[in-house]
Formats: structure tokens, C-alpha cells, sequence
DNA sequence: TCAACTTTTGAAACCCATTTCATAGGAAAT
DNA sequence: ATTTCCTATGAAATGGGTTTCAAAAGTTGA
């Protein structure tokens, strides 16, 4: 299956290869009829002019790298998607890697998309989402931006990479809100790694805006852990065990929220009658529960677009702001609802 | 940010570009003084050789291409996910792009791969997944196959696409004596579009069975759409406004499912005691539902590796059979039961 | 010590497109 | 008709590797 190329179409055209990647770029003058002549031998053969080729001398490959921590988190599948469209738009594409939380392969990945030259590379959740760098980690990454820009959600001190992240204080801000604004004055906080930046900054919030409402803060409400629904429903059936039962809960996704639910159910209690359960994401999943759940959205679209603009800016020397913050939006379902009369 | 070159290794090195290469390609004899330096130097620089330039020369650019439906869809990234990991294994990359159900950016996509010179492309889902092949869409592949061989999950009559299936008779096999096993004897089909090669089998699958328990087929039972929570709650009220109610209904896939629950439980009926629910696919949210969903497993890894391997055969021009079956297996879990005593 | 091998090595060709530069051909201006 | 200015075009250089081929260097054996 030996490939056609530009010179093949330009023997049996009788014309030159030059002429041949003019009226493929068609950016330079071609006499009508060789152009036409050209074209058609394009299309008889199917020939599609190799982008590897391309890129060598284009320098800029028109490619963005992505690694995310795994797309089969919604959260970050629709990241993901998100920027896949927002690429396509302004003529980029994008290659996925799945670091699945490994470091090593977070790093061989990097080096990988490298190789490939890619324009950036952005990266969703993984080491960088650290909240206190890891001194090695850092300095392998800093070798690594030398040759290829690297946008981050959340921030690696001593580095220059970009960095596009979700207000997350914002997030808690409207969650906190929405439920103090309904009455509860009990509200635990679940799942999420403290060591993680966005997670430990909604809990900075979460004792501000404590403060700030003269409402006690009680460590037992605070029960940190993963990012799954186990984590939520092993917490769950521990403050149901150990602690005071509070009236609401903000999980720190919708996965983790689907176990807390699946703990309250259990408990013989309901959502949002007995605890109202909010969460984080508002993935396709908050629609599937039973009930809908009240969830924090990240505007994806946006979120995307913020992402590979920031990207296709680093990879061509394009000077934007080092820190970018996307603004959360609360959608409230049905899992939260007053609180009710005679407590709290 | 001028790249490094081996050229440049190779004069600080004092040795000619050629060494430098067979020292990156480990594949020749240096003499291990002149290797010890070459080495030094590429750690000294962080140096990676150029992708694109290598697979140049290389031929075969050992990347795989994947159009996916839409990730966001728990099957498609399961899928994805297996398929990244075998390609891993194999010292392959893999590219993906999201078709987003639209035809014309699938084709499109199939170009951008074939202009990456991936060494094959992977479809899941889209339009090589119906029943019936468009004539025109089947002309466009076939001359983009003769360019990039092409493995698909469905099948496409008239061209030479390699077939990985996985055996949807077998997958509505399991379901259905699954539920005749608990003295169901009314059961529904929810979901899914007839003209889809997987659904329409496993609609002949279900008359089949049908037909050997001498139970009666009803039209009404079998009630189509999409395959998603939309379509399964919507065709689920519909049963229940209209029709007879089953005792047990098959949803198309775990979103379909999520949406039938939620109808069965707003009219008041308890998921399994009143109304058995299973589903295909098992993907996470089986195990987030309340209760826990009876789903058929298509055992994704083993399914990315004999996608991927197919995918790589292709691409090195080795023969395997043209189609491949995956065998499901049913996981039992909380949503289905045996039917209640004085019904069926 | 010299012939016969084997291992190392570099120059040059190659992969495939783009781009520069110089030239050839046409059209417009004098 | 001649000069001037564009436009169209091809040869060759370029990008960054790999690979072939032939020469150089090192080994071995007699």
C-alpha cells in the first residue's frame, strides 16, 4: 500500500511538486487550467498530502495534547469534549492521554506527546492539581516546558506554566449559599483530598463563609477521602455512626454524592426531606439520580474554550494572563429543599 | 524555542548525525565511549527526537486512530480506555476524536487521521454501526480504506473493514433467560434504534427466544428510540399510559435504564419486587442506581485488545479474520428478581 | 607481520511537503 | 516596438530523522 505523494501527482500533471503544494495550500497563483488538472488527479487518487511531512517545515503542528487523569470521569470527559470542539474551531486537533493517576505515566505521556510536537499540552487533574509540589516532579516538568508549553488546572509553583482554573472558593461560596439561604445550619463537607488544590481552597471557603454566618465549625463534618462513590458512602455511613447527623451535605462530585445518597436512602431517611445532598460537577449524572441532584456546573463550553486558547496562545509565543478562573454557576434539582422545622 | 536536533548532538559531540540516530534507535553497534557521550548530551538538552520526522522514513507511524461516538458516553470511554491500554502495551499511541453522531465530521475525521498517516483507524459507534449502509457513505470509506485500513464495531456491507462485534445474540441471550429463569413472562424491550446493527440482533434474538419459551410476542413491548435516559423515560410512561405493563423490562443500555427506573418509581412501583429492570453495557452506573442495575458486561479490556490488535494487524498488513466476536456476560445485581406470585 | 574478517563510522540518499529564489512568460506602459 | 512590471513556474534548499553503502578502524589467525 505505497502511499501517493505530491510528486507522483506532479509527474502525471507535468508540472512541478512546488505547483502541486501550491494548489494544496492555495495560497499562491496557479494557472487555472494546471490547477484544475491538479485537482483532479487529487481527487482520482484520493491523495491526501501527509501532515507529518507538513510539519516539518510548518514548525507549529496544529496539534494540542491533552492528558487527563481518566475520561471515564465525566468531569473529565466533558472537559475533554469541550476542548476537542473548541480545537476544531480554530483548526487544531487534540490527542488524549489517560494518566490514570500515575505520575510515571503522567510524565512518560508528556514526553510522548513531545515527540509528537505538539503545539502545548494541557493537563486535567494529576500531579499538577497538587496543592504542595513534589520538588522532583517539578523540576522533571520544568526540563519539560524548555521544549513544550504546559496549561494546568490548577498550579505548580515554580514553574511557568499556565494556569486555567475553576473559581473554586466561588463554587463553595454558592453552595454554602444556596443552603444557609434554605436554613441549614448543620452542613458536612465529603470526599475530596485536602492535598488537592481546588479541594483544599473550598474548604478554606467552607470556613470563612462559616465564620462569616456565625455558624460553628465542627471537624466531624469534614470528612475528606477520594473522589468516587465509595468515598461518599463510607463517609456517609460514618457520620451516621459516629457523628451528629447533619441536616445538608456537599459531596465533593456527583459520584461521591450518588454514595452519600445511597447511605441516607439506606438509613431509612430521604433526600432532601431528612438531608439535603448537593454536590460538585453537575455531570450527566445529576439528571440520572433519584432524586435530581443540585449540583455546581463549570460552564464546560467555556471552560474549554478558556483551555485550548490558552494552549494555542502558549504554543505560538502568544503572551495571556498566567492565571485564568472560570466562574461556577449553582444549578439547583430536587436534592435540596429547607430544612426542616424544628431543627437546626 | 529552537528545537534541538541530532545534528546539533552531533557536532558537540563530534560525531556524525548517523551515530547520534543509532544511538536513539539502540538497533546498531557504537562504540560505547561515542554512546556514553551521545547520551549525555541528549540528557544535557532534554532532547527527544522529532515523531514527525521519524515516521517519515518509518512508514508506519505506530499511532491508531479512534472515532468515538461521543466519550462522554460511559460505553464509548470504557471502550476508549481499553483501547488506550492495549495500544500502550504494544507501543502504540492512540488519537481520538468524537464524531458527536454527526456524519460529515466523521468522514472529515477519518481525513485528519489519514493525513496524520495513522496506521489504522478504530470507529466506534456512528454510522459504520448501521444496519443498512448509506451507498454514498459506503463509497467515501472505501476510498479511504484504500489509503488507511479501517476496523469497525458494526459492520459495513461493501467494503473490507475489519469487524470487531461483539455478539449481541449472545448478550440478549443471557438477559432473557436471565429473566424467564425468574418466571418473567412479560418482558420489554426499551430503547435503541432498529436500524442499528447491535439493537436490531438483539430484536431478532428476543423474538427467537420468545419463540422457543412459546411465549407471545407483542408488539407494544418493543418500543424504540435512542439510547438515552430521555428515550427510556419517555417509552416507559408510554407503557404505562398505553399498554400492558411488563414484569420485567431490558433497557438498550444503563441511561435507557436510568430513565425507566425513574418512570417505574414516580408511578409508584418498586424496582424489582414490582417491575425487574436490567440493561446493556454495565457501565458505572449501574452501581450508583438505587437499586443496583442487572447489566451484560462486554468485558472491555479483552474488547480494546482484540480492537487494538485487529487495528495493528491491519496496519503491519497481517491477515486475521475479518470478524472477531467478543462474548457479554451478565452481572446480577439488585434491579431484577423473580416476578411476584399471581402475576404473568 | 600480513592477510582476512568484523566492527564502527560518516557521507549521502531518502522520506514528503513547503518555501525561497531565480527565471520564463505575459501584460501594461511608454 | 521596447522597456517595465507582474504573474506563473520549477529547481533546489529546508525540516529532522533513518538507512544504505562504502570506507576506515580494529581483531583475529597464521
Amino acid at each position: 500500500m505505497k502511499n501517493i505523494t505530491i510528486y507522483d501527482i506532479a509527474r502525471e500533471a507535468g508540472v512541478s511538486a512546488a505547483t502541486v503544494s501550491r494548489v494544496l495550500t492555495n495560497n499562491a497563483n496557479v494557472r487555472p487550467e494546471k490547477k484544475q488538472k491538479v485537482q483532479a488527479l487529487i481527487e482520482k487518487y484520493n491523495f491526501r498530502p501527509n501532515a507529518m511531512a507538513r510539519s516539518l517545515t510548518d514548525t507549529r503542528s496544529r496539534v494540542i495534547g491533552i492528558i487527563a487523569a481518566d475520561v471515564r470521569n465525566s468531569y473529565y470527559s466533558k472537559v475533554f469534549v469541550a476542548c476537542e470542539m473548541a480545537a476544531r474551531e480554530r483548526g487544531y486537533m487534540v490527542i488524549l492521554c489517560n494518566s490514570l493517576g500515575e505520575t510515571d505515566l503522567e510524565l512518560m505521556q508528556l514526553e510522548t506527546l513531545y515527540e509528537q510536537r505538539v503545539g502545548a499540552v494541557i493537563q486535567l487533574g494529576g500531579r499538577a492539581d497538587d496543592l504542595v509540589s513534589d520538588t522532583e516532579y517539578v523540576e522533571t516538568i520544568n526540563q519539560m516546558t524548555s521544549n513544550v508549553p504546559l496549561v494546568v488546572t490548577g498550579k505548580l509553583d515554580g514553574t511557568v506554566c499556565r494556569q486555567v482554573q475553576i473559581d473554586a472558593g466561588k463554587a463553595i461560596d454558592l453552595l454554602m449559599d444556596h443552603l444557609i439561604g434554605l436554613g441549614h445550619k448543620e452542613i458536612a463537607l465529603i470526599g475530596g483530598r485536602k492535598d488537592v488544590l481546588s479541594t483544599f481552597e473550598k474548604l478554606q471557603g467552607y470556613r470563612r463563609i462559616l465564620k462569616e454566618h456565625h455558624l460553628d465549625y465542627r471537624e466531624e463534618y469534614v470528612r475528606d477521602g477520594g473522589y468516587d462513590y465509595e468515598t461518599g458512602y463510607r463517609q456517609m455511613n460514618e457520620l451516621f455512626a459516629c457523628g451528629p447527623v447533619p441536616t445538608a451535605v456537599i459531596a465533593i462530585n456527583d459520584y461521591a454524592a450518588a454514595g452519600v445518597m445511597r447511605s441516607i436512602v439506606e438509613h431509612g431517611l430521604r433526600i432532601p426531606e431528612d438531608i439535603s445532598v448537593a454536590s460538585y460537577d453537575n455531570t450527566s449524572l445529576t439528571e440520572l439520580l433519584n432524586p435530581r441532584l443540585t449540583s455546581v456546573d463549570y460552564h464546560y463550553e467555556k471552560f474549554g474554550e478558556k483551555l485550548i486558547e490558552t494552549a494555542i496562545a502558549a504554543a505560538e509565543g502568544i503572551e495571556v494572563p498566567q492565571l485564568q478562573l472560570i466562574a461556577p454557576e449553582l444549578i439547583v434539582r430536587e436534592s435540596t429543599a429547607a430544612v426542616k422545622n424544628g431543627q437546626g
